[in-house]
DNA sequence: AGAAAATATTCCCGATCGGGAATATTTTTG
DNA sequence: CAAAAATATTCCCGATCGGGAATATTTTCT
């Protein structure tokens, strides 16, 4: 999905866990975040980490893709 | 590109910005924030907060997709 | 080469992030 | 429906984000 908004992006985070049956502990855990860091996230607290939020996407197995960019390879 | 990294995401928009030959100044006052976010987030800095560097972001035309996810359309 | 432009660093400081625990509230399950 | 599970809220507090200005450094342009 295209994401505007911090908001959307929590959704989706959610959405994904749900999918894969995990609790929001059991993602802090995998993460090495705290809980309250995950329920911020997800309500699509606009002051979170990019770095952290970076963690918690590729632990669900999601990929945060920039499109309209050339940059180089990976 | 798929984004694993804050420095990746940092480079990536650093590279958008040159192609639009905006300084990095001018980003600033485009999203409404100080100049020093601009370049602490090209710099790849991981706490850079998620709400501001989606807006700027979608200030340099880029779009911001997660990738896996089976969210209901935007 | 030198000047101008752009970027990076440093400073100050108010606001607040986020870890972790306790607890309240909501959702899910049998 | 009640209990269990999951989520949300609140608390404390150390660490630090980020606005904006001044300044140092680097890059770009002629």
């Amino acid at each position: 999905m295209i994401t505007q908004s911090p908001e959307q992006l929590g959704a989706a985070i959610r959405t994904r866990r749900k999918e894969l049956k995990v609790t929001q502990k059991d993602l802090a855990l995998t993460c090495g975040t705290g809980l309250r860091f995950i329920i911020d996230l997800e309500r699509g607290k606009a002051t979170c980490q990019i770095g952290k939020t970076l963690q918690v996407i590729h632990a669900l197995g999601l990929k945060f893709l920039i499109a309209g960019s050339s940059a180089p390879a990976d």
